[in-house]
DNA sequence: ACGGATTGCGCAAACGATTGCATTTAATTA
DNA sequence: TAATTAAATGCAATCGTTTGCGCAATCCGT
């Protein structure tokens, strides 16, 4: 600006007036000053911009703390989040928490520190405390949960319909003949694991079969899911029909389950939660509950835009839900 | 400051100073200063730091363009970066390019403008122009490809070995006693595309073998696969086994191999390359390449923060070769 | 006791933009 | 013709830091 306003002959506030197309400037002047800037191709810093507007105008970057990034659920999330931000003219600043308290703690700091106008995030699984959460909000950071929601603070959150997710699944089961249903879930002291129980309950109530808590165990991964399942068919009246909190653990059981010669879905039904990469790959394909990451990344940046640009109050807690859909595929029975 | 210059009744100069230690304040009133601030939890305000330094210093951000997220392959390289720039102090901004030249183009600006200190990129399929690159390293941003790289620009680059990756396993197919193993490629235009041709050539010859034009296929996606591969079975010579271009492409081909009622690998080989989330999950296991995308990113990242700190000079082009590995699981016979 | 070196600190100008207010010039009105 | 008003521009402060330079005060040796 400075050399435009020189070699020009006028002064820098002139020209910053006329690059905002100020009607204060008269208007040969202001197309000329526009001309030279455009031929010279200068563009604004937005470092001295936003120093100068820090005090009324956030950035345009937005905080995404991810626990980990290679994890099919993660990255449609992260996809969804980034394509709805950069539709509307914002940037994201990605962070890995690897699952870490710790690091969560330092992300924070981190990303306030580099002024984001707000931040979205899923905690990991060992925080247990929210100081540096509840420090981010004082400081005036909006902030958004998605999957892993913290329930003690009452903040804006995107999450999945677990339980009807679940509910439906579960009576998709039912419904193609399968009584004994087990159900691998995670711990019950995330939301989610709860939420999962509460519809696989529900749904067997409400078609009248009974809750067998030898058929419920908390299992959410493969490799434990191999090492449980063996002694699951073992069982006297072993199940007829799984259902796992996520993909890698339906695969797990439909590995074993094979392994020990039942056909699939003949005689064991399997049903998974995500519909990611694995549900396509395996043989049969996987019956699973799709968990939509797109879409909850899409809304959680909603979310968060809007909180950044007050069409949501600030102190405002927005609570979406984004339905889940039944993919019916080759590990459970059509009708 | 202000305050704090206000309250301990010095300038603002002198507690800019008694923040940085500089020795040319009093010990006493240094430590008092520093006290101060930390107990009014008091942390400088980056963007007026960023301001300041912009003549000399670069920011800590880097920007990273990827064609797709919710991809394994690109998954772990942004894995890779993540940790490598967050272990040195550096954070991420991430974006899609959706495969998209214009968007490329776009994403570029804002950077620039958004002032990262270096970018790493991975070209969008259908970027033919380098102009917007060029800029770039023009305007004093350092640029490292991995992955698709450009090879009439003189970039740095992090790849895999693609070449002696695919001459490995198609090495490793013909002394498991394949002989007419069928090559699924990506187009020839993408530099990947001629290294593995060259390898797969490279290993028939040495083994004697001879090249069949009919064996070599371009195809790089699963519903291709599984569109042309029953042809290929169907002809007099079949292939007794297959490589392709990736893991999608190799879930493909034993997909139909599989439908037709042949035994893998006894009656045909199936070889893929990335080593992703499918090929644990697909029932016999796939034998892939290891693509180790999490070491690409991090030497992506390693190569570019040596570029912006001035380890390497900053017109320097590294290019560096991620070596592979072959897992042999079960589509492939053991020896 | 006096000149010269320290030592410790503050002034003010940057960094690149924006903006309230003053100022100049021209146009309008009485 | 003088006074009033409107239009176009410039001055200078500001955002929060850093830093070259200069000014006092203290210290040293002689």
């Amino acid at each position: 600006m400075k050399d435009i306003a020189r070699e020009l002959g006028v002064s820098v506030a002139t020209v910053s007036r006329a690059l905002s197309d100020s009607p204060s400037i008269s208007k040969e002047r202001r197309q000329a000053i526009q001309q030279y800037a455009r031929e010279h191709n200068y563009f604004p810093n937005v470092i001295a911009e936003q120093l100068r507007h820090s005090r009324r105008n956030p950035s345009r970057a937005i905080g995404v703390i991810v626990p980990e990034l290679v994890h099919y659920y993660f990255s449609s999330i992260l996809d969804g989040i980034e394509a709805e931000a950069s539709a509307r003219g914002y940037h994201i600043i990605v962070a890995k928490s690897n699952e870490s308290y710790e690091r969560e703690v330092q992300i924070c700091e981190s990303m306030l520190k580099n002024k984001v106008c707000g931040i979205i995030v899923s905690q990991a699984k060992d925080t247990e405390r929210y100081d540096h959460f509840e420090h981010l909000t004082a400081s005036g950071v909006p902030l958004v949960f998605y999957d892993r929601i913290c329930p003690a603070l009452n903040a804006s959150r995107v999450v999945v319909d677990d339980y009807m997710g679940t509910f439906n699944a579960v009576s998709h089961l039912i419904t193609t003949g399968c009584k004994r249903i087990a159900f691998y879930g995670t711990s019950m002291n995330l939301q989610i694991g709860k939420n999962r129980f509460n519809g696989y309950r529900d749904a067997l109530y409400k078609h009248g079969l009974t809750l067998d808590e030898s058929l419920v165990r908390i299992c959410d991964n493969r490799a434990d899911a191999e090492r449980i399942t063996p002694a699951m068919m073992q069982m006297d009246d072993r199940p007829d029909a799984f259902f796992a909190v996520n993909d890698e653990t339906a695969i797990g059981i439909l590995a074993v389950v094979k392994r020990l010669g039942y056909v699939v879905p003949d005689e064991v039904s399997i049903c998974g939660f995500t519909n990611g990469f694995r549900a396509t790959v395996c043989d049969p394909m996987l019956t699973t509950v799709e968990q939509r990451g797109t879409q909850v990344g899409k809304e959680a940046a909603d979310v968060l835009i809007g909180l950044v640009e007050g069409t949501l109050p600030h102190d405002h807690a927005e609570k979406r839900i984004v339905k889940t859909r039944l993919v019916v595929r080759g590990t459970t029975r059509h009708l």
